[in-house]
RNA sequence: GUCCCCAUCGUCUAGUGGCCCAGGACGCUGGCCUCUCACGCCGGUAACGCGGGUUCAAACCCCGCUGGGGACGCCA
C-alpha cells in the first residue's frame, strides 16, 4: 500500500505557526516518500469556518512552498459520512440515544462531583431505541480493557477504556460529529499516516474505536508536541505574532520560516541549515522531538538573516517594493533597488529593517530626512569646508568609481594630513542623513554621483 | 478532579549503557577586522529537575516524586 499523508486544518482563523508545522512534517513525510500529500479542510462546523479563513490557510501553505495532490472539504462528504454511521447502526455497533444534552450534562456534572472522569453514563446504550427527533448516534464502545496503538512519535500509547464514553456519531439535527468524519474521510482518502498535533491524541484512541467497529485498519498516528510562547505557555496571540503571515509581513522570507519551523522540534546531527530539497532528503518521524517547543523569533531571525544574504537581489527588491511605498517611497524600478540590496543583506535580520535601511538611497534628495543630533555633532563648519573640497574633487572625475572615489579622498586627507576618521562620519551624514550606513565608497556608488552631490550641497547649507 | 503525554545550557537541540566531568546552533559576552553600523573570524558563558534502584558502567533502562503540557463538547 503506497503512503498518502494529509492536512487537515479547520478554517476558523488564519495559519497559525502550530499548524503550519504540522503541515509542513505531513508535506516532509510525503515528499520523503514520494507519496501523495492531500489536503483536506474541515469546514463542518458552518459557524465558525469561513472561506476568507479557507483561502488564508491556503495563502499560508503556498506562501511556505506547500503543495498538495489534492483538496478535498469535509463539509461536501457528509453522505459519505452518513453511510458509515447507518452501517455501524445496521451492524449494531452504534445505537440511537433519546438523551438531552442537558441531561448528559448532568451526567457529566454528578461524575465530576464523584470524582470521577466526566462522561456519558450510557443510560441508553440497552434501549434498542430507532431514530426520533432529537436523537443522536453513539458508538457502543467497549467499556473494559484499553486502546493502544504505536504512535509515530511518541512510541506505545495505551488509552483504558473507562475514559472514553459512547461518543456521539450523529447529532440531533442529523450532521455527522468530527471523529466519525475524520475516521471516514481518512479510510476514504487512503490516508496511510497522520502526523498531527498533540492536542488530538486524545481523539486517536476514539478514531481507533471506530476504526474497529467498522472492522477498518487504522493509519500510522504521530502526534508532534505544541509550540509554546517565550513563556512557556502555549504560543497565542499576547506573545506576538502567531499567524505565518503575519511573519510575511515583518519581513520573514518563506525559506527561513520553512526552515526554522521544521527544524523547531525536529531535527537531523547539528545540522541548522537546511534547503527545502535538504529537508525532504532528510526528514523522517523518527528525530521527531517529544516535548514541546519555545518558538524563538531570535533564531528565526538568525535564519532569515542567513537566506536574506544568499537571495538574489532582483527577488529581495520585488519584496521590497510594498515595503518601500509604505515609507513614501514610490517607485517599481527594480533594477535600481536591487543594486543597493547586496549593502544591506548583511545588515538586516528582517525585509523590514532592510527598507529601514536602504531606503535613503531611493529617496528623493530634497525629502530626505536628517538625523538632529548626528547633523549637531558631525555637520560643523569644519567639516563643512572638507565636504566642499571633496564635492569639488568629486564633480571633477571623469568617471566615477569605487578608484576615483578613493583618489579624491585620500589626495585630500594627504594634502591635509588628515585621517580617514575626520571625513568619514560627515560625508556619511551629509549623504544619508545618519550616522550608520555601508562603506562610504559603495554608499556614493550607490547613490550615483548626482544624487551624492546634491547631497553633499543640502548639507552644507544647513 | 480523572486520564494521557512530556522533562539535557536562557532557547532549539545532538545523545538510544561505556566514544559525554555532555557536542552543535541561537542568544548573551570578550577580542580581531574597521570610516560608522553590520557581516565575517577567534574565544568565553551556560544544562542531563530530584530521589531511589538495575548494571562493572546511566543523560541514556526501571520505579517514585516534583514540575510542565494536553484531553475530558451534539467544536474541530
Amino acid at each position: 500500500m503506497s503512503m498518502v499523508t494529509r492536512f487537515a486544518p479547520s478554517p476558523t482563523g488564519f495559519l497559525h505557526v502550530g499548524g503550519a508545522r504540522t503541515a509542513i512534517f505531513s508535506w516532509l513525510l510525503a515528499k520523503h516518500n514520494q507519496a501523495r500529500f492531500v489536503l483536506r479542510v474541515e469546514d463542518t462546523d458552518l459557524q465558525r469556518s469561513t472561506p476568507e479563513a479557507t483561502q488564508a490557510i491556503l495563502d499560508g501553505l503556498t506562501w511556505l512552498g506547500l503543495d498538495w495532490d489534492d483538496l478535498k472539504y469535509q463539509s461536501q462528504r457528509t453522505e459519505l459520512h452518513n453511510e458509515f454511521i447507518d452501517r455501524l447502526l445496521d451492524s449494531g455497533q452504534a445505537y440511537w440515544c433519546a438523551c438531552s444534552a442537558e441531561e448528559v450534562e448532568a451526567m457529566r456534572e454528578k461524575a465530576r462531583a464523584e470524582g470521577r472522569k466526566p462522561k456519558y453514563d450510557g443510560c441508553c446504550r440497552e434501549k434498542n431505541l430507532g431514530p426520533g427527533k432529537g436523537r443522536v448516534v453513539r458508538l457502543k464502545a467497549p467499556l473494559t480493557g484499553s486502546t493502544d496503538y504505536l504512535d509515530m512519535v511518541k512510541g506505545h500509547i495505551s488509552w483504558p477504556n473507562q475514559e472514553m464514553d459512547d461518543m456521539i456519531l450523529r447529532r440531533s439535527d442529523g450532521s455527522p460529529t468530527y471523529n466519525l468524519a475524520v475516521v471516514v474521510d481518512d479510510h476514504t482518502m487512503g490516508i496511510t499516516h497522520v502526523l498531527r498535533g498533540e492536542d488530538h491524541v486524545a481523539n486517536t484512541p476514539r478514531q481507533i474505536l471506530i476504526y474497529n467497529a467498522l472492522g477498518l485498519t487504522p493509519p500510522a498516528f504521530g502526534h508532534v508536541p505544541m509550540i509554546l510562547g517565550p513563556d512557556k505557555k502555549k504560543l497565542s496571540k499576547r506573545h506576538g505574532a502567531t499567524s505565518v503571515i503575519e511573519y510575511e509581513k515583518d519581513g520573514i522570507l518563506p525559506e527561513a520560516m520553512l526552515n526554522y519551523l521544521a527544524r523547531l522540534g525536529w531535527s537531523h546531527g547539528d545540522q541548522e541549515i537546511f534547503s527545502r530539497e535538504e529537508l525532504i532528503e532528510h526528514f523522517n518521524t523518527e528525530h521527531l522531538g517529544t516535548s514541546a517547543a519555545v518558538f524563538d523569533t531570535a533564531k528565526l531571525h538568525w535564519l532569515n538573516a542567513h537566506y536574506i544574504k544568499e537571495a538574489a537581489p532582483e527577488r529581495i527588491a520585488a519584496l521590497l517594493l510594498p515595503l518601500l511605498a509604505e515609507r513614501g517611497i514610490h517607485t517599481d524600478d527594480i533594477k535600481a533597488i536591487a543594486a543597493v540590496v547586496p549593502l544591506y543583506a548583511p545588515r538586516s535580520k528582517t525585509l523590514v529593517e532592510m527598507a529601514d535601511g536602504l531606503d535613503f538611497f531611493l529617496v528623493d534628495d530634497d525629502k530626505l530626512k536628517y538625523d538632529e543630533k548626528a547633523v549637531g555633532k558631525f555637520l560643523k563648519d569644519e567639516s563643512k569646508t572638507h565636504l566642499q573640497a571633496i564635492r569639488d574633487g568629486l564633480i571633477a572625475l571623469d568617471d566615477f568609481t569605487e578608484e576615483t572615489i578613493d583618489n579624491v579622498l585620500t589626495s585630500y586627507l594627504a594634502a591635509h594630513e588628515l585621517t580617514f576618521k575626520a571625513i568619514a562620519q560627515p560625508i556619511r551624514v551629509a549623504i544619508t542623513g545618519r550616522t550608520n550606513s555601508p562603506g562610504l565608497h559603495e554608499t556614493m556608488l550607490g547613490l550615483g554621483r548626482e544624487k551624492t552631490i546634491a547631497r553633499l550641497d543640502r548639507a552644507m547649507a544647513m
